[in-house]
DNA sequence: AGGGGTTAGTTCGTGCCACGAATTTCCCAT
DNA sequence: ATGGGAAATTCGTGGCACGAACTAACCCCT
């Protein structure tokens, strides 16, 4: 059990490094970008989702930023606040970045059956949620388009 | 199913983290330390083992050598190659590593009935094995005690 | 008003991590 | 013996993560 799930999470992690690596992003600043897809975030928001200290944080988007992907903009309730947000770069990037990781990560289960991936997903759904994992990778959109993004 | 993965690796990859730290390593020495526990290994198969180039490794397995856990010895068949052993210090430090770490990963499951655990565990082991992950954390040892080791 | 405590973010210094390119040493097959 | 390839290291670069100290703004309370 404990193998499975660290060894799985060891995978995962290196299919997640591998594909933003060839979109010329690290994981982590991929990571920041699948977070802020829904929309807008403040910093501390960011630090408690991403698991980082407000120090660390600043710097991760202080690279992005500095690659074109997000920007700092004010927060209107709060002049202290920020408001970190995807670029149009950033926005288009992101929704070619997360498309790909799917494909790779849904690929790695290729040889499941269906009813299997589903128990699969079923399970560690609720291991998930039962450990209140922060929502750093949405669910992807499922067939029907009701888009209201953007 | 997609996002089930990559947050459960999220999940997984924060508790062994914050393990590692309580140790006082850090997540990458943890990794090294648990993949030599079995026994030596030579600079290449760690690599690979790891996912790491072999630039990136002389630097780990330095780091980890000065804190005494890990020793480079020669090898008698090639004597450009090296072996990195575990010294006594960082077997100890292995061992109560790897205990903690099962508990806390194991505990990530702890509201799943124990036949939900086993289908888990059994799924994922095989998405593991499918994709030929090394085995860069090794099954707990059940009850019964059949060591050679050492 | 106008402080005192709190909160949002940044800065700074440190150490770790990962990589590629270049290098050295050695093995081995021809 | 020699030339190709494998095993490691070195070097330089850049990203990542942290804690401690700091600034600016907010909030509340009197």
């Amino acid at each position: 059990m404990v193998a499975a799930l660290v060894r799985g999470a060891f995978l995962v992690n290196a299919v997640y490094a591998e594909s933003a690596r060839e979109f010329g992003i690290t994981a982590q600043q991929g990571q920041l970008l699948c977070v802020l897809m829904p929309g807008p975030y403040g910093m501390g928001e960011l630090g408690t989702t991403l698991g980082l200290a407000k120090s660390s944080l600043t710097g991760l988007v202080d690279r992005t930023e500095r690659n074109g992907l997000v920007r700092r903009g004010p927060d209107p309730r709060d002049s202290r606040a920020v408001r970190i947000a995807l670029t149009r770069k950033g926005a288009a990037l992101a929704e070619r970045f997360y498309a790909e990781t799917c494909r790779r990560v849904e690929r790695l289960t290729a040889e499941l059956t269906d009813a299997d991936r589903d128990t699969l997903a079923a399970l560690l759904g609720s291991v998930v949620t039962a450990n209140k994992v922060p929502v750093v990778f949405h669910e992807p959109d499922p067939g029907i388009e009701v888009r209201a993004t953007n």
